[in-house]
DNA sequence: GCAATAGTCTTCGTATACGATTTCGTACTC
DNA sequence: GAGTACGAAATCGTATACGAAGACTATTGC
């Protein structure tokens, strides 16, 4: 469930992998790749057959995928890969906002000088990879970056919610920076004043905020640039 | 997923409840109310024949309890209603601390003085449940006045976890209140509080912070309890 | 008497089968 | 020509069946 940051196709699974969860990490491992796009069909017997199992253990797979928002389901009609809806997007992304924010607070006393180096450096290849811009590895950076920071939290249960949401986004790969690259630069910038805050153990408060505020600004740059319209505040 | 705050087995369900809904209904309902207490053993083949059911759409309600964190599930063995570690009390209070005060914050702005009335009524009920101090009512009745102040919350995700939350919660009936009778008193005089702050249309970051301590001053309590000394067992 | 092992028994995991529901296509009528 | 009704195909929902893994128990050897 942990293959967030690596995004790695789980190898060893350990000794027994039960056929649920092979249809569960397989059918995922398509969505989070773009292989089942939003809106795709999700039909049961065909996945079934193309793994190689009955439907049963398919079954189970898609609605734990459809509990992790990741499938949406409807009654004797069928799966399909849940799309983002602009509305959707933004509610996730607020959610993620609440939740890093708060996982990157309880996480920092834990975080040691090697993890703020190695985020450092994640951070530089983002700034290079400004250049050339290209927002699917940006954004698969900014997932490592910020992975590093929120990963040692203590309390699984935030964790898990922040794995989630991150997931959930995991479906447009090329993420917001697409729509609005200049969003990108702001971003390499914060991610040092965080890594500061950090470093100096400033207080939780103050880094919930930071990190909370990093995201809704993210969010804020889609909104505006999206529709000039509604702006709502965070 | 939203009978929350009445507790009542929710009756409509439509025309036809799937039998995988009424399996997941009336499994989380059993735990809910504390017929399965934490620990029971929930055999699939003894369920599914106590519902009429086959095995199948069981299995599936339980999978979906489990994503929850109703229920914890182990390969091969088995499920049990989840029980409540004290670790694991810690880690959701906290979480639904989290979440719960932002749902609140957002949820403010929305709260209308029919709200606020009807809310400002059940803390009475609460005041007056001091005199005779009955843990469970006035568990209830807890629930009752926060779901008053979050229900409002336009982000559904937000809303939903906090749901999880409280669910997690509702396996302890008796909930920390009766461990810490003292917290009770001061919980209703923040109540009072927080229907000000409310009110007054306070700043979200204020209500989010009050809604927040709120709940962890009330987790404070229950760990100062427990290690203060051996909690009387029953 | 204790420990280890073998056998049985419970319970889960998955495949297959069939009934139920929806959707789509076609033909018929107005 | 458009709309409706009927029917066929696709797909889901659930039951039953059987194989497998773990847990419990009894027996045997030390």
């Amino acid at each position: 469930m942990n293959d967030t940051a690596t995004s790695a196709a789980t190898p060893a699974a350990a000794h027994t992998a039960s056929k649920s969860e092979q249809a569960y990490a397989a059918v995922k491992a398509r969505i989070v790749d773009g292989s089942y796009s939003p809106g795709y069909r999700l039909v049961l017997a065909k996945i079934a057959e193309d793994l190689g199992v009955s439907v049963v253990p398919v079954r189970e797979a898609i609605r734990r995928l459809e509990a992790e928002g990741l499938v949406k389901f409807e009654r004797n009609v069928g799966a399909t890969v849940a799309g983002i809806d602009p509305t959707e997007y933004l509610y996730t992304m607020q959610t993620l906002s609440i939740v890093e924010g708060a996982a990157t607070a309880l996480s920092a006393p834990l975080i040691g000088p090697a993890d703020v180096a190695r985020a450092r450096s994640v951070n530089a290849e983002m700034r290079e990879c400004l250049e050339h811009f290209d927002p699917v590895r940006f954004t698969r950076l900014n997932q490592d970056f910020h992975s590093i920071l929120f990963e040692h939290c203590p309390n699984p249960h935030i964790l898990d919610l922040v794995h989630r949401g991150w997931n959930r986004l995991a479906s447009l790969r090329s993420s917001t920076f697409r729509f609005v690259p200049r969003r990108a630069h702001e971003s390499v910038d914060e991610h040092e004043a965080l890594l500061r805050l950090i470093e100096t153990a400033a207080d939780a408060d103050v880094i919930e905020k930071a990190a909370r505020l990093h995201r809704s600004a993210t969010l804020d740059a889609y909104l505006a640039q999206s529709n000039a319209g509604s702006h709502s505040a965070h």
